[in-house]
DNA sequence: AATATATATCGTAAATATACGATAAAGGAA
DNA sequence: TTCCTTTATCGTATATTTACGATATATATT
């Protein structure tokens, strides 16, 4: 049980799950706003701003590389982490669509 | 361990977050964009598109209902679901502030 | 009343996510 | 070289999600 199912969905749909996950968790919210904000950024100043353990941000960072919604520069203990805007930008742009698309047929509500 | 440490973070995190998971799923995705085109819809039909069993499409409709995307009217055997467009019109455009927020930043990259 | 149909819920198994402390690794400072 | 600081990774416990089959429930049909 639990097979993996997501995959007989369409790529599309996956993406858009697949970055929707990403933003699924308010630490990963308030990390993305943060690196937004400064634009250059040491993981430490997150975890001193973040209610959670260090080795629990930089869990969350992981998860948001692997998204691709954040790149980082790990060269020794100074690592630095910011948005890829290239990739964000994508990412809600397809969001913005799927919105817009959907409230396209927004006309008669049904219950 | 596995603190439930999510409410930690401000409010509107949170529901940016909760309102992400909802969409973390392409099998949500896909029910959504159902019941946007259809406008009403009875869950049978998305069962019969979708690859997955009825119990599991039951479930899913069941988070996108706990979320408030969706609202059902459950009348014995014949459900009609829809989606909550006052709800979804104001989770969008809070994604949509949140980025376009973030994008007025993306001036100078840093890495 | 009995049966059929559609949907929800229950029970459960497996996978994944969340969180922490401990430890490793890697570069800088003494 | 030795120590310090910073970040990543490992191990692990618990919580949550995902999925299914079986069953309950509730209306419509016969």
């Amino acid at each position: 049980m639990a097979l993996n199912k997501k995959e007989e969905f369409s790529r599309k749909d996956q993406d858009l799950a697949a970055f929707a996950k990403a933003m699924s968790h308010p630490a990963r919210i308030a990390i993305l706003k943060i690196l937004a904000t400064r634009n250059e950024c040491i993981c430490g100043e997150i975890v001193e701003v973040l209610p959670l353990a260090q080795s629990t941000v930089s869990q969350h960072l992981k998860e948001l590389k692997n998204a691709g919604l954040v790149k980082g520069e790990t060269d020794g203990p100074r690592s630095c982490y910011c948005i890829n805007w290239k990739a964000f930008e994508k990412f809600s742009a397809e969001f913005g669509f799927l919105f817009s698309h959907m409230k396209l047929q927004n006309e008669k509500a049904c219950c």
